[in-house]
RNA sequence: GCGCCGUUGGUGAAGUGGUUAACACGCUAGUUUGUGGCACUAGUAUGCAUGAGUUCGAUUCUCAUACGACGCC
């Protein structure tokens, strides 16, 4: 079946939304936080320890899939979900963020984005055409387009150019499309250009995708100026279908986009700072490296309930992380994917209160309070 | 006891008669946003066993002392 979105109320001082969203594998609240498990994996978990976080949607990637093991293995294996032991609802992205994290601007063309394989050193060109049959036989509940994720800085008439060529590649992967089960969104660009954004918008509404994603933020702008982005984005998009803003996971941009409209949110900052050996509570971020941790026998944070939080000690993680053992980066990446989740949670809560104002005040005190 | 070699930071060590003593690990702190998973950045010996001498100048050359490895009685 293809996702429905039902919009349950708006907050009533800002554009924030209370929602829920149907899938093939149950129906989730949003605001919502997806942990991304890019090879199929959220990087060190368990499927049941992923679980335990109480995510709604994870994300994997059609770019890495593609290469390694290959589309067909995971077709063969019976799709995605049955190939990882996932049985809730899986999105994939498209492999527009490697046109900005790996290509070189002489790579993209009008037919699609050469690439060297991360591999090998292949050189392989990755069309819209290609992405939307990947994730078609990936068989992820939802598929994103293909599209061009423009860094900061730039200049306004490459942004003009670029817009121009994601909605082709978005009107192509849509044309070739073909999954009954599986839904598609078009992915807003334009960067911090109002007129951009809505044009793009009002293009893909004509194409009628199943959902919406922004994207070309997180990619080095200033803070103010994504806020911006998400408001020119959110601003025109359709109310009864769901908004996912790609990448931002910074506790922080999650609250500040909520309050502008957004559903969705996706972000590899909890696994891999919890790799590098950091954590988050509602306090601020730490690192549990630091020596000041090395006799410290309290939890995490003592607000949280994840798995870390209700066995074991800084001093024990602390330890763990400096002896390199996954086991630490298991139990800050278990925490720091719920204290998102956890975020989240206590953002519908805000919207059902009328509150989020106030919440985001508070948690900005404490959050940068230290 | 004699001979010979050696002694550089928390560790393993490189090195030179003349500005800031290489590198690695460790340690201290920082960075990380649709992931090229165990990364990257910065800091970390005012001092080269101790004492004396040669020299304009010594961690580097000489002598003595201490400590250590090896060989011989």
């Amino acid at each position: 079946m293809k996702i429905k979105y039902n919009l349950l109320k708006e907050e009533k001082h800002t554009n924030a939304r209370l929602g829920t969203i149907e899938t093939n594998y149950g129906t989730y609240e949003t605001p919502m936080f997806m942990p991304v498990g890019t090879q199929a994996t959220v990087k060190t978990l368990s499927p049941e320890e992923v679980k335990a976080c109480k995510p709604g949607i994870i994300l994997a990637n059609t770019y890495h899939l593609w290469l390694r093991p290959g589309e067909d293995v995971v077709d063969h294996a019976g799709g995605l979900h049955k190939f990882m032991n996932w049985d809730g609802p899986i999105l994939t992205d498209s492999g527009g963020f490697q046109v900005f994290s790996l290509a070189k601007p002489k790579d993209i063309t009008e037919e699609g984005v050469y690439f060297k394989n991360i591999y090998n050193g292949d050189r392989l060109l990755l069309t819209p055409e290609k992405s939307i049959e990947i994730q078609n036989k990936l068989d992820s509940d939802i598929a994103m387009s293909f599209d061009e994720c423009v860094g900061f800085p730039h200049t306004r008439e490459y942004i003009e150019e670029s817009v121009e060529r994601t909605l082709r590649w978005a009107a192509r992967g849509k044309k070739v499309f073909n999954n009954e089960r599986q839904s598609l969104f078009g992915i807003v660009q334009g960067a911090e250009f109002e007129d951009l954004r809505k044009h793009c918008v009002e293009e893909l509404v004509k194409m009628d995708f199943d959902g919406y994603s922004i994207g070309g933020t997180a990619v080095g702008e200033p803070k103010e100026m994504q806020y911006e982005q998400v408001e020119y984005s959110c601003k025109y998009l359709p109310k009864d279908k769901v908004r996912y803003l790609m990448g931002v996971g910074d506790p922080i941009d999650i609250i500040e986009n909520v309050i502008r409209g957004v559903d969705i949110f996706d972000c590899v900052s909890p696994t891999r700072l919890a790799r590098h050996g950091h954590f988050m509570t509602m306090h601020g971020k730490f690192n549990i490296k630091n020596a000041k941790y090395k006799e410290d026998f309290t939890t995490l944070d003592d607000e949280c309930d994840c798995y870390a939080c209700k066995n074991y000690t800084k001093a024990y993680i602390r330890h763990l992380i400096r002896a390199d053992e996954t086991f630490g980066q298991r139990l800050l990446s278990i925490h720091n994917i719920r204290f998102l989740i956890r975020l989240t949670e206590d953002l519908r809560e805000a919207i059902k209160n009328d509150n989020i104002l106030e919440y985001r005040d508070e948690f900005i005190k404490k959050y940068y309070g230290k």
